[in-house]
DNA sequence: TAGTATTGTACAACACGTTGTTGGATTAGT
DNA sequence: ACTAATCCAACAACGTGTTGTACAATACTA
């Protein structure tokens, strides 16, 4: 790695670490650098300003769609076959499962959020694609209330520190999705009869 | 009403016309009060600094909990009796529709949307209350899939000036709540067979 | 007219972004 | 291979704009 990489991960890092306890707008150049142990000058010679910083750092954590989707998504194709989720581990998720969080918590960045829902919508419009279909405004509702939950859902999973296995939360995901979130909170009032 | 108050709120709807053009980082107080017509000292004697105004804005929209869930909302309790949407008109989102749409969304406050959440969990488990529930954490994951997908569901409604009509949203909510998306979506695959 | 709201002005503190400088490394010319 | 020119990371210092506060002067209004 170059100097010069070197120094530009150094003064992300320091950022970083800034922007999981205060809002940006609360955070100073001045910070960073001193945080980073370089002088404020520098860096301007690697970011117009700190707004670009975060850029960066959100367009280095935008997942592939894989990535996010695999350990959730289980959908029926029309003819019957199942796209199965990808199980075990993902080294993505992994290494940047907290820095993700903080963009979707409630300090987080509004604009990833709508970049995340718009990438998953994607996926899921692409099982679609090249058929007809006639409740295209109902269709886009039926989406998004379905990629904005499974954005909370797994959001708040890192939230708690996964405080349950993935295959726990895949069985949550599946119901929910499946029968419905409000036949499932049902079911679980009537079992305890 | 007062020339106080008069004064507050004009130096409030000039913060929020700004607000909804760029972020709160970029709004000057000076902006502010150019805009309204004030001194810019004036501003310091309604508020501390900017974020207070913004604060006071975000109370001031926060709806009542009957406000936002009411056109959606129907739940069925265990005696099997349920809980009717309520019809027709409702005021408040007439009047504060706009300013909700952009605090949900890409440029708006995740605090908000955090803070929102949290009522609609608060109602929803409210039904569930001095009932004990085995899957604690499960039901937690379905209410927090339900309560995001159904905030979203509103906004996209929003963001698309209310192109159906509540009536047709709340069939929409309904049928994806109680059979699930994955099984509407389905559904609206295999419609077009 | 009395009392309150607003103005105008000044000020220190702070963060910003620019500029010009230093010194070490790299490259080019002979 | 040796010298000179150039580049570049890092730095210090400066001018600018914004903030929050204070207080006396002025305008409004009941």
């Amino acid at each position: 790695m170059s100097r010069k990489e070197e120094t530009k991960n150094n003064l992300l890092d320091a950022f970083w670490e800034l922007y999981k306890e205060k809002p940006m707008a609360k955070i100073t150049v001045k910070e960073i650098t001193d945080k980073a142990g370089y002088n404020r000058g520098t860096f301007y010679t690697y970011f117009i300003d700190i707004n670009e910083a975060l850029e960066i750092l959100k367009a280095s954590l935008m997942p592939d769609k894989e990535m996010i989707i695999n350990p959730f998504m289980e959908l029926k194709k029309n003819d019957g076959t199942i796209i199965e989720p990808i199980e075990g581990t993902n080294d993505y998720l992994k290494k940047n499962g907290e820095k993700i969080a903080v963009l979707l918590g409630p300090k987080g960045d509004p604009g990833f959020v709508h970049e995340l829902k718009a990438r998953l919508r994607e996926i899921i419009i692409s099982y679609a694609k090249d058929l007809e279909i006639k409740e295209v405004e109902d269709f886009e509702y039926v989406i998004e209330y379905h990629v904005a939950g499974l954005i909370s859902l797994y959001q708040l999973w890192l939230e708690k520190g996964q405080n349950i296995d993935e295959e726990s939360l895949g069985h949550v995901y599946e119901e929910t999705a499946y029968k419905g979130a409000l036949s499932v909170i049902n079911r679980m009032l009537n079992d305890i009869r």
